[in-house]
DNA sequence: TCTGGGGTCCTAGGACCC
DNA sequence: TCTGGGGTCCTAGGACCC
């Protein structure tokens, strides 16, 4: 199949939230407008870093993830407040639906900001005057505001979307790139992180603009695929449709934890596990979904982390299934060292209506009789080659045979 | 005094198969 | 009997993002 390119150039926004948790505390209690305010977790139980703040407290040099005393010595007047997120999760909500109601075409990638197309919405008018708009009626009706990259793809948009805050709209065109885009130092790019920064540097790539007319060979080298990637995009190169069923696409629902105190107490460490379960099992259940892998995360005191995971036969979603196969993990990896943090997640997630489905395939096929699955595999393997199974689980992420005699059948099938 | 908690994607080695 | 090449799956870890 070929990917997908655009036949005319696309118009796509990118929508950024500023400074979302601490905009959507101000909306709901307006007396905070105007003063330094920062959402933060609990340092009684070590989880005082700052999660978000407003542009007065960063005026005073408070930073997201700055432990909370830090920020209180540059800040005194600093007002912390704890993260409430029924109500940024009601915002986000609302927020969304105004995207809605210009595109289909909206894809959400976190709680406060999200890609549109409007390639095709020239009836709501000029990108400038929609994003105006639309930033507008964000503004008056919620109280909340955003800045708006306007660009022909997804990596322009987000970068665009950067440049002006609060409430900016910034136009990302090719030709505005070499003076736009280009003179921005390295680690500004979305996808460069702290390392990736370091290792461009090393080879003397300090500028957007350097890594655009960098040589692929020696990026490839260093970054490995990644290099090749990051280049095209330094050159406005992305073609990544906007995809508004990605938010259903999920592949792993996790929770961890960090303790209140390093513990090697059994006890506690249950307790917590049981904690972590039950949050995995009541989202798994919220969003109709099972998995086929669960992974334990331990973090011990000295910040050393591991990760163990066991892949299953089937898929499960029940809280004693999941602590099972936890346990089983934590027993036999556990070092007996003091544990800052534990994690649980299910990975190979689907949603179980998905999941049905490829059950139904085969299940059927079993009760039809021996026969007419033997028929039906000499046709798949017609059309598919010799393991028609493996080719059905990559095109339609299907399962492999569930039952005993399929497997029988396919061990028989494979010799 | 050790940066929380939720994710995604990529890489690399070993097992195993053809 | 140490002997190539291609490919997938599983596991663990790393980098990055919000």
């Amino acid at each position: 199949m070929s990917q997908w390119y655009p036949k005319k150039g696309r118009v796509i926004f990118h929508l950024d939230m500023n400074s979302f948790y601490a905009s959507v505390e101000m909306a709901y209690n307006p007396k905070l407008k105007g003063k330094p305010v920062a959402i933060a977790g609990n340092p009684e139980q070590r989880k005082g870093i700052i999660v978000t703040s407003s542009y007065e407290a960063r005026a005073k040099g408070v930073k997201t993830t700055m432990q909370l005393w830090q920020a209180k010595k540059l800040c005194p007047e600093l007002i912390v407040l704890r993260p409430n997120f029924e109500r940024y999760r009601t915002a986000s909500k609302e927020m969304f639906k105004m995207l809605a109601e210009i595109t289909p075409f909206v894809q959400p990638v976190s709680i406060d900001e999200g890609y549109m197309d409007i390639t095709e919405s020239e009836h709501h008018g000029t990108p400038i005057e929609i994003a105006q708009n639309l930033q507008k009626k964000i503004h008056h009706e919620l109280d909340l505001p955003c800045s708006i990259g306007i660009a022909p793809n997804k990596f322009l948009a987000k970068m665009a979307s950067d440049m002006k805050k609060p409430l900016g709209i910034t136009i990302l065109r090719k030709r505005d790139l070499s003076h736009k885009l280009w003179p921005l130092p390295i680690e500004e790019m979305y996808g460069v992180g702290e390392k990736t920064a370091e290792k461009l540097r090393a080879i003397d790539v300090k500028t957007i603009g350097d890594l655009a007319k960098g040589d692929v060979y020696q990026l490839k080298r260093v970054l490995g695929i990644n290099g090749e990637r990051l280049k095209n995009r330094a050159n406005g190169i992305d073609t990544r449709p906007v995809d508004p069923e990605a938010i259903h696409e999920f592949k792993s629902i996790g929770s961890s934890q960090t303790l209140p105190e390093d513990t090697t107490n059994e006890a506690e460490i249950r307790n917590l596990m049981h904690q972590l379960t039950d949050n995995v099992e009541r989202r798994m259940k919220r969003k109709q979904a099972a998995g086929r892998s669960v992974q334990i995360m331990i973090r011990y005191y000295d910040h050393k982390t591991i990760t163990r995971s066991k892949k299953l036969q089937g898929y499960i979603d029940k809280k004693e299934d999941i602590l099972h196969i936890a346990n089983e993990l934590f027993q036999k990896h556990w070092n007996l060292d003091p544990i800052r943090l534990l994690g649980i997640t299910v990975q190979d997630v689907d949603e179980k209506q998905n999941i049905a489905k490829q059950l139904d395939l085969f299940t059927y096929e079993e009760e039809a009789g021996k026969e007419k699955l033997y028929a039906v595999i000499d046709e798949l393997s017609q059309k598919y080659g010799k393991n028609p199974f493996k080719q059905l689980q990559n095109e339609d992420k299907g399962e492999q045979p569930r039952t005993s005699f399929q497997k029988d059948f396919l061990d028989d099938y494979k010799r």
